[in-house]
RNA sequence: GCGAACGUAGCUCAAUGGUAGAGCCCCAGCCUUCCAAGCUGGUCAUGCGGGUUCGAUUCCCGUCGUUCGCUCCA
């Protein structure tokens, strides 16, 4: 029995979501492509971020900064450090270890220092000094820029986009003239050497992101964390995400990134093999390492002076950084459901449906014929054209026109307008409601007044 | 990256050291056709590269990919 993970995977496939990239070479490990409909149901959802988390609000505003920055701002983050971890590997098991933590734990109990791998027993299997040569896995992607391939010209892909806010907030706070408590929004690629992704798009070595810094006064910050963590967390549930499958994860505090001082995770009950739940989202509280480590490598003062006050301070972070393609995997798995629907011969089919937010949904609407005749088809193809200025719109004539409604179920259609040999005459069409299977006569010139007043935000 | 298992149409599954089949899907046609109907016809596959062999999808090697584990995280 296939698990609904599985069922969505296939239908993503097969509908023409995600393909696996590169496939006529072979595919190349843990990196997707987004078809027609993976491309559309992903604009719609950043779009969605961008109007929450940016547009409707007057304290944040938004960025777009390069994927490649100078080398310095990984090492100010932190992040040629951190992401930089010697792995070793004992022969007789083949389990992975850090080098440096297998030492020093070692040399903790023993109390004495230092330890050469040569002394240290596998933690796992017991065989001692089987280790092979240390050697770095970094969690950075590199390139080099310029025409000579040296380590004058290596430069790093982020690995997270915040960077690119941090490193800019001079520029906002004066071109924008943003006082704290406000944000600075962001979505884009980035790129992670990974050594295990998978779980279809669940983790990839290029990844899409969408990341909002809020700069608040110290003292504020975790009202504020609070605050992003019911924020966020009401977003997913807005656009159609049950609450029982969203949880709050806490990160135990000797977990904590090197930056943070409070994370929690809002995590998606995805249904993977061995645990069910997956990371959409991590809500942290960066305090002030991001803007004082920045200060102290750049030379660049970037306290904020409070005018009012006078008071000078580094403003804390808080930070919900949010998955685009995991969100959109949760939306597809959240969505999909086989409703038992009649058929024509008085019995019941299964029909799928991906109960999309029409917001979000790929399609908005599809204009069919009831049949493939000469005086349906144009007539149902001006209305398609008409209805194309406002929204993405199929046109479908193929087929039997019940195999056509369930094709768009399949796909999330909120909307079907079918025209018959009555609206020859009668100058309306049916308009048929995914969720309901409701059908509505509406006059052909009412027809997009009548979409517009239910596809209201999309 | 390492270890293990697995790779046959878009999907689900057959079969075979000697012409690779089916169902579903898809496409075209018929039908004034409102929920995967019917009828007729059609497209599409042994991941890739070597080796053994008269002949390999089948046996062997390599590679790429998938899944699970180690690790990391949006």
């Amino acid at each position: 029995m296939a698990s609904t993970l599985d069922t969505v995977i296939n239908l993503a496939k097969r509908r023409g979501f995600v393909y696996p990239c590169g496939e006529i070479y072979g595919g190349t490990r843990a990196a997707w492509d987004y078809g027609p409909l993976g491309v559309e149901l992903k604009e719609n959802i950043k779009k969605q971020w961008w109007r929450s988390v940016v547009t409707s609000r007057d304290d944040v505003v938004g960025l777009d900064s390069s994927v490649i920055l100078p080398r310095m701002v990984w090492v100010a983050s932190g992040h040629v450090g951190v992401f930089n971890d010697p792995l070793t590997e004992c022969l007789q098991c083949h389990k992975r270890f850090r080098a440096d933590t297998l030492a020093e734990e070692f040399e903790f109990r023993k109390h004495r220092a230092p330890a050469g791998l040569e002394e240290i027993p596998c933690p796992d299997c017991g065989t001692k000094g089987q280790w092979t040569q240390p050697r770095d896995f970094n969690m950075m992607l590199k390139t080099y820029l310029g025409p000579v391939e040296d380590e004058s010209g290596l430069h790093y892909l982020r690995p997270e986009t915040a960077q690119g806010i941090f490193v800019n907030f001079a520029n906002v706070v004066q071109t924008q003239r943003m006082k704290p408590p406000f944000g600075i929004g962001q979505t884009g690629k980035s790129f992670r050497n990974e050594i295990t992704p998978g779980n279809f798009i669940f983790r990839t070595r290029e990844f899409e992101q969408m990341e909002m810094e809020f700069f608040v006064h110290p003292g504020e910050d975790e009202e504020w964390h609070q605050y992003w963590i019911d924020e966020r967390t009401n977003w997913y549930v807005d656009l159609g995400i049950s609450r029982e499958n969203l949880r709050h994860y806490e990160h135990p505090k000797e977990k904590l990134s090197h930056y943070s001082k409070r994370t929690v995770d809002i995590e998606y009950r995805f249904g993977f093999q061995g645990s069910d739940w997956g990371e959409l989202e991590g809500i942290a509280n960066r305090t002030d390492f991001d803007l004082g480590t920045h200060s102290k490598h750049s030379g660049q003062d970037l306290s904020y002076r409070d005018p009012v006050t006078n008071e000078r301070y580094l403003p804390y972070v808080i930070e919900p950084a949010a998955g685009l393609t995991r969100s959109l995997m949760a939306f597809l798995v959240e969505s999909y459901r086989e409703d038992e629907a009649p058929n024509t011969k008085g019995g019941t089919d299964t029909r799928t449906v991906l109960g999309l937010d029409p917001r979000i949904a790929p399609v908005k609407a599809a204009v069919l014929p009831l049949s493939r005749h000469e005086d349906l088809s144009p007539k149902a193809r001006d209305l398609a054209a008409q209805l194309r200025k406002y929204w993405n719109v199929d046109f479908d004539d193929a087929q039997a026109i019940g195999r056509r409604y369930r094709r768009q179920d399949e796909i999330g259609t909120p909307y079907c307008v079918t025209v018959d040999f009555d609206t020859l005459d009668d100058q309306a069409v049916t308009v048929r409601e995914r969720d309901t299977m409701t059908q509505e006569r509406v006059s052909l010139d009412q027809v997009h007044s009548y979409l517009a007043a239910r596809l209201a935000g999309c």
